[in-house]
DNA sequence: ATAACCGTTACGTGGCGTGAGTGTGA
DNA sequence: CTCACACTCACGCCACGTAACGGTTA
């Protein structure tokens, strides 16, 4: 039985967060201190602490990982999983090639700059 | 000049949205009626919105955007959200491999259930 | 008078982080 | 007594969404 400092060290997860899914009912500690109101883990919690790093990982939402958790983990829905994933890969590739356009658009302005500088100078005088 | 919910349908944004830029400062009309309080929008908010939505699309967020608009658009800070980009690919297409691991164990698993259910069947028995 | 439009204020979302103030364990 | 460790409660973050309620315009 881990106390939460412990099991934090032990995950890597900030006390808060454990704290958190404690709250939410994601991440039930095995044990409460009636007295002293510690939080009391056992390997069981550790088992299912891993779970959901990995599930938050592939970007469930806390949610869907308690229903996954509660139930059991399906393909399909990892497969749906990859799909949107592919898609947000697509998107930022499409972005990144937006910014290259944006670039170049900032290239050719400053090229073009002494131009505006002289014009500038033709307001000034 | 475009009132609130015109420059919402040219714009495409909520107009919840557009007074939320309002408040933080982002996209400031160009004429508040000071009797009706009614925003008031010209083609300069125009132009400087749809840059928002361009800069927002980049993965800019709403504070870096501001002052992008006050100052000018340097190429390194697009080309750093560029490698922020691609990193961010690289660690998707890893999760989707990931996915796929897990995806096989489970197919293993389910190819041993019968045991478990024999398994299961001699605790019962 | 009706309906579409606009306004403000206040609270909710997810997944925590931050800080205050207090109690417990060695 | 100290000091790390634990607790709760309340508010903050971002980028809005969702009421609730009231004034304006055609």
């Amino acid at each position: 039985m881990y106390r939460i400092g412990e099991f934090s060290q032990i995950t890597e997860l900030p006390i808060k967060t454990i704290r958190y899914y404690d709250e939410i009912g994601i991440l039930k500690p095995n044990f409460v201190d009636p007295f002293t109101k510690y939080r009391m883990y056992d390997l069981k919690n550790l088992e299912d602490c891993k779970k959901i790093i990995l599930l938050k990982r592939f970007g469930f939402t806390l949610e869907e990982i308690k229903t996954m958790l509660n139930g059991s983990i399906s393909e399909q829905i990892l497969e749906d999983k990859q799909l949107e994933l592919q898609e947000e890969i697509r998107e930022k590739q499409q972005i990144v090639y937006e910014i290259e356009i944006m670039k170049d658009e900032l290239t050719k302005q400053k090229e073009k700059e002494p131009q505006k500088v002289y014009h500038m100078e033709r307001k000034l005088v």
